[in-house]
DNA sequence: GCCAACGTTGGC
DNA sequence: GCCAACGTTGGC
């Protein structure tokens, strides 16, 4: 299967950090790898010392906590999350919408659950989080989308009509609920199962301790950037 | 479709 | 603030 890449280079290359400017002459130089590899190579160099750490040990705690390691760390780091869309279903999202989608994004509205919501807040354009398909046979990562527009009000908690998104204890003034715009950068070459994944999950494997495993109801979630690097180089 | 895990609500 | 009851998520 062809490896399809939507504007994958440019979002990494237009990272405005000196560091990824250095990784394009890393990269660049074989000429010939595919999408995949570039992928992998790109974020196998790229500086660990990201947040996504101290978001999943700041969960509990306040938005305006996770606020504050993220702008402290900003200028050092791109974190990593996983975001979870329902695969089969009356609700169902998958990667071939996001694809028909108009500029292959879409507001990842909907979120109505806390600490899914904290960690919504925490992201900042520029980083990137895996697609993952949930409640269907074969659940797993799909797709690389990166975050381009950051937290903003989700007006579909306002829509007494919409009876999956309306939530009577907000109003205008006081919103609960938060939504992101993400564009899809890399469709997969081919599903990366939560079968597989598990299987590194194991203590001492290369995925111990990930939320996706620890925290298993958390839609919105960060991703250690050696846990994502892992996986990509799965595909 | 079942059900374990776990988040939320509300009585006390 | 505790916790039982209830509702939802998501793997199987």
């Amino acid at each position: 299967m062809p490896v399809v890449v939507l504007g994958l280079n440019l979002a990494f290359l237009n990272q405005a950090n000196p560091f990824m400017v250095s990784l394009r002459k890393r990269v660049h130089p074989a000429g010939r790898q595919n999408a995949a590899q570039r992928v992998s190579a790109t974020l196998e160099g790229a500086r660990t010392k990201t947040t996504s750490s101290e978001l999943e040990m700041a969960l509990d705690r306040s938005v305006e906590k996770i606020r504050k390691y993220r702008l402290g760390a900003k200028k050092f780091a791109v974190a990593y999350y996983l975001l979870k869309s329902e695969g089969f279903g009356p609700r169902k999202f998958t990667i071939d919408d996001l694809v028909a989608s108009p500029l292959r994004s879409t507001s990842w509205d909907g979120v109505r659950n806390f600490q899914a919501r904290n960690v919504l807040l925490s992201m900042q354009t520029g980083d990137f989080a895996l697609f993952y398909h949930s409640n269907c046979k074969n659940a797993g990562v799909t797709g690389i989308v990166e975050v381009v527009k950051e937290a903003y009000v989700d007006e579909t908690q306002f829509d007494s009509s919409n009876l999956d998104a309306y939530d009577s204890k907000a109003t205008p003034e006081n919103p609960r609920w938060y939504a992101v715009d993400v564009k899809l950068q890399l469709r997969l070459p081919r599903p990366i199962t939560l079968e597989e994944l598990k299987q590194y999950a194991v203590p001492g494997g290369p995925l111990e301790g990930m939320l996706l495993f620890t925290r298993a109801r958390l839609s919105v979630q960060p991703v250690r950037p050696e846990h994502f690097q892992f996986i990509l180089r799965q595909m």
